[in-house]
DNA sequence: GCGGTCTGCGCC
DNA sequence: AAAGGGCGCAGACCGC
């Protein structure tokens, strides 16, 4: 499959090529962009052998359904790809555009049993749609190559219709599924995790390791101290887990509380809510991140979640199992370097801001984004004291995030970066009248439901206002989100450009909505921190355009995740 | 016993 | 000091 007679090279000079599961092997067939063939059809029973060929001579934008499903079986065969159209990915693009419910895509891992009509190989279509369980709404797979290249088709005429309004749509586009390759590759690659020093710092915190369920060691005497101090009895313990539990044991100590949540009992004095507290704290530990979840998250030596690109309304990654996104600080020291490797660790500061500055234009906050620490600088110019520093951070986020404390930082903001926070009015209010907002690449929130505003008209007050402060907020998160995801897409390409250095190659690891983890070779540390700060820097560019707006993205070399920061 | 919802908290 | 956006997860809880 040398010659080139596969594929055809369209205007950019990029070519296409479809591919369907057909009988044991696979169908292919070069397309241009507008989605018409520039070839015959080819059928292959060698998928890999053929992708690797393809990859090396012509490095197409390979056409597929859903990368999930396709791409591990192509790196099992050691087969990297440069880029692809994940056809599933756009179509959520494309229909939350058009005004339909979001609809998260589905993890692989959860993908529900199909019966029947359970697909006998990838893209298969399901032989009856009829039986098909998936819920409604959800993109389903188009039947064969035929079907793939009408939704390819259908999708590019779409997105040629969006364009005008919406110049970064292709980016978008581009970007959602690059992350989806991305993501995969992550995936398998895995986050370096030392089995050893997590078992450290959980014999530390809890005690040992217990030998069938039940608490560690010293998560049960704060247990038993809780109950203790609260009234409860060797016959009857109080359970410290159980909310109800805790309300009656205060209520009985003479202490009325709303909910057990932690700020609320940070208030109340009463010698039991220190050990309480403590008990939730390494209690939250040991479930979520203990013995058990390294028995089932981690093998030889690397963390495995799987990541899903657009999982989130927002554009922001979902990961199902694993809790990749929620690694708490104190196990960040588990995240280490092979020896003779770095982890190349850089994270965006104050991201969601700066990204208001540019949505908004606002002269003056695109100004103070040349400072690498945005919340002093607002501070200097709403308050003229830069230790006002944290007031001035508390009034933006509250601003986009639709606190209703107005507090008098916000309002000196207000009055200093009128545009910046009139954008955020507006996004609010468009929210409220049940309107739809868009991130700054063409991502769109969802409709209210149809009925959403069907309520008596006290919790309608209520509704409406919850809706303004989801659109406020998106408009800003799902834009950080376009920004993340053209990192993610620059820095994978620029890593699978390096040279590999003897032990291997460069591989990102992690990726948590504004921060990359790179594990490398020592000898490409240097290299490597000058591809993120780049990547960086081209995504400020292609998302945000030339307004002048810093995204500073300090990126370092480091043994452990624990120095980061 | 099972599945759905609630609660609370980890991350951004 | 107050309790606002997006998630995933585990245990408690509740109805079947």
């Amino acid at each position: 499959m040398g010659d080139s007679s596969l594929t055809s090279r369209d205007a950019s000079g990029v070519e296409r090529v479809l591919i369907a599961a057909s009988g044991p092997g696979f169908e292919m067939q070069p397309v241009d962009a507008a989605g018409a063939p520039t070839g015959p059809v080819r059928w292959t029973a060698d998928l890999a052998a053929t992708a690797l060929d393809l990859e090396r001579h012509d490095r197409p934008r390979w056409v597929w359904w859903r990368t999930a499903e396709v791409y591990p079986v192509l790196l099992e065969a050691g087969v990297r790809v440069e880029r692809c159209h994940d056809l599933a990915a756009v179509e959520n693009l494309l229909r939350t555009h058009a005004g339909e419910r979001f609809t998260s895509p589905q993890s692989v891992a959860h993908e529900p049993p199909r019966g029947r009509s359970r697909q006998t190989s990838l893209f298969d279509a399901p032989a009856d749609p009829a039986q098909n369980d998936e819920e409604p709404g959800r993109p389903q797979p188009p039947a064969g190559l035929a079907g793939l290249r009408e939704s390819h088709a259908s999708q590019a005429r779409r997105i040629a219709g969006i364009r005008p309004g919406q110049p970064g749509f292709p980016l978008l586009v581009a970007a959602e599924s690059a992350a989806c390759l991305a993501a995969v590759e992550m995936g398998r690659a895995g986050l370096p995790w030392s089995t050893r020093i997590h078992d450290r710092v959980l014999t530390d915190l809890l005690g040992p390791r217990p030998q069938h369920h039940g608490r560690p060691r010293l998560l049960q005497a704060l247990a038993e101290e809780v109950s203790r101090l609260l009234g409860g009895t060797d016959q009857q313990p109080m359970n410290p887990d159980s909310p109800a539990d805790v309300l009656r044991a205060f209520r009985r100590q003479g202490v009325v509380l709303e909910t057990t949540r932690a700020w609320e009992l940070k208030q109340v004095d009463h010698p039991a809510v220190t050990s309480l507290l403590r008990y939730k704290e390494l209690s939250r530990l040991h479930v979520a991140h203990g013995w058990a979840w390294q028995d089932q998250w981690v093998r030889a030596g690397r963390f495995h979640a799987e990541y899903v690109p657009g999982g989130v309304v927002t554009g922001r990654w979902a990961t199902s199992g694993g809790g990749a996104l929620q690694i708490p600080k104190v196990m960040r020291g588990c995240v280490v370097a092979d020896p003779g490797w770095v982890l190349v660790a850089a994270d965006a500061g104050q991201l969601e801001p700066r990204i208001l500055a540019a949505l908004s234009g606002d002269r003056g906050m695109i100004a103070a984004t040349a400072d690498p620490d945005l919340y002093t600088a607002l501070a200097q110019q709403a308050l003229g004291r830069p230790e006002a520093r944290q007031e001035a951070k508390i009034g933006l986020l509250a601003a986009m995030y639709g606190a209703r404390a107005n507090s008098p930082a916000m309002g000196a903001l207000r009055r200093r970066f009128p545009q910046a926070l009139d954008l955020l009015e507006r996004a609010a209010r468009t929210g409220e009248n049940g309107g739809i907002v868009r991130s700054v690449l063409g991502r769109t929130c969802p409709p209210p439901e149809s009925s959403w505003q069907d309520v008596p008209p006290e919790k309608a007050l209520a509704r409406s206002r919850a809706r303004g402060r989801f659109t406020r907020n998106f408009v800003i998160q799902a834009s950080a989100a376009d920004w993340a995801n053209a990192l993610v897409a620059g820095l994978r390409r620029r890593l699978a450009a390096m040279p590999s250095a003897g032990s291997g190659r460069a591989e990102l690891v992690f990726f948590q909505h504004d921060e990359v983890i790179v594990h490398a070779p020592a000898t490409l540390a240097e290299a490597v921190v000058s591809a993120v700060v780049e990547s960086g820097a081209e995504a400020t560019s292609l998302v945000l355009g030339e307004r002048g707006v810093h995204i500073p993205l300090a990126a370092a070399p480091i043994a452990s995740y624990a120095e980061k920061n």
